[in-house]
DNA sequence: GGGTATTTGTCCGTATGTATT
DNA sequence: AAATACATACGGACAAATACC
């Protein structure tokens, strides 16, 4: 059985959806009808389809039918924006998938940024978040979560850590669940003279968790990858002072590292931090 | 049906996974014991143990069985080296998993990169080699394509692009299917005056396709995506002079983008470009 | 190399449950 | 309430890959 049966059958269904025959957002034929027109049991049938989906090239509704994925409009997320930016992404321009297909004859249609006020927590830190602050494991750490949607589309889960120690030598605001306006990189200046000198960001990928695949709407299971981007900043005398934890599906975000000199992106909108 | 049968099982053997219960490496029981001790017949065993493996838990062996999974130390590269950097990856250090978890009791080794001889080819630039280099659609342009291997196993695959006209105004040895060892940013510069000044890269995760499945030794499914990065590197005069496309799978790679001062990390082995 | 046992992969038919329209 | 479509579950048969003697 060099070519199994359902792989011949779903390759002819690629085919048909990647040449435009079967258009984004159109619906296949039933199980039943191709079960007829390809003279297959409708397991093997429904094992063609099940192969389209871990592709990722349709999903199934129970009730409704089969259908050809559409492709979601990317967020860009630019990594590298000046040493003061504040923890998270800096700049989102509006998708266009990455390549310069930009559609210049109309307006690009500025995003919102929106999110939840932060959820504090005291924890005692992991051995993630001790060794990326240089604290020993189980110290307190202050915890600050957000969820942040654009358009009012669940876009990410931001988690930022930082020394329980920071709360009770100035920076008491730290512990509120409320917004701190001008940001906590200038509120840590303000108050605890710790200014924000650099940070390193490191990118993983992973399969989503329960919480995530629910919160982004993605499939449970798991083919659709998460971004998890550790952000620790440094202060002016190099010791880390924040580490930010953020999550993102892979399948509707993309981002961009400069490095030296690089002309400015002539699609960057607005900056959304 | 709440909680479907194949997923309450999947479940229990999770448990045993995850609680270290079956260490990775380790076999399964076979489908016809779990089906005797779970008292499910076979084809609802398989539909747990496919769930499993959608999770990335499990991997099934024709012939041999079902094993945990083996989690692989991943190769982190620093995308941010400074502006003259060679194209690609810069740095890459040992795994460890990137949570700071090193064994310092013994000595790291160094990993060893290794790549094919270059593969030349004179093709018309798509629309995104195009828009990238700022070229008509259809240009011609000289691609360079590697592959490329640390300790022996297959890390990436990568394809430059440079505009034909550098090949005929002086850089000929762009067309030639052998190393530039002193690399071709330092060529370009002694050729042809272009310095590289800085480059911008774009991140993006995709599902792999049948060529990089195969080098990458990827399931088939399509559940282990894929990086795709694409470096545009930019001259003294802002004008885009290489394109470089690198495909990275998620599984075992990670990276690194630094901004502002960031204290250098102690890990770091060598640079391998 | 060949043969055999073991294990997973493919395919079929059928019945019933669940979600949606 | 009824019809439609996908989801789950069972049982059986044979194929293909691998390991071992």
């Amino acid at each position: 059985m060099a070519n199994p049966r359902y792989r011949q059958i779903a390759e002819v269904l690629r085919e048909q959806i990647e040449s435009g025959a079967l258009q984004p957002g159109r619906q296949l034929r039933t199980e039943i009808e191709l079960r007829e027109r390809y003279g297959a049991s409708r397991n093997t049938i429904r094992d063609a389809i099940k192969w389209l989906t871990t592709l990722g090239l349709v999903e199934t509704k129970p009730g409704q039918g089969t259908f050809v994925v559409q492709k979601i409009d990317p967020f860009v997320t630019t990594l590298t924006a000046g040493p003061e930016r504040p923890g998270g992404a800096a700049v989102v321009i509006p998708g266009q998938d990455g390549y310069g297909e930009i559609d210049r004859s109309q307006p690009v249609q500025p995003r919102k940024l929106t999110y939840t006020s932060p959820q504090i927590e005291i924890q005692k830190a992991d051995r993630i978040v001790a060794g990326q602050l240089q604290l020993a494991e189980g110290s307190q750490v202050i915890s600050r979560h957000q969820r942040r949607y654009i358009d009012g589309t669940p876009w990410s889960l931001q988690t930022s850590f930082y020394p329980r120690a920071f709360a009770v030598t100035g920076a008491d605001r730290l512990v509120d669940a409320d917004d701190i306006r001008e940001g906590t990189v200038q509120y840590l200046a303000d108050t605890l003279g710790l200014r924000q000198v650099g940070y390193r960001n490191w990118i993983k990928v992973r399969p989503p968790d329960v919480t995530e695949a629910s919160f982004f709407g993605l499939p449970q299971d798991g083919r659709v990858g998460v971004f998890e981007i550790l952000e620790t900043a440094f202060d002016q005398t190099a010791t880390p002072m924040r580490l930010t934890v953020t999550i993102f599906p892979t399948d509707r975000n993309q981002f961009i590292v400069n490095a030296g000199e690089v002309p400015a992106d002539q699609f960057i909108r607005e900056d959304l931090t």
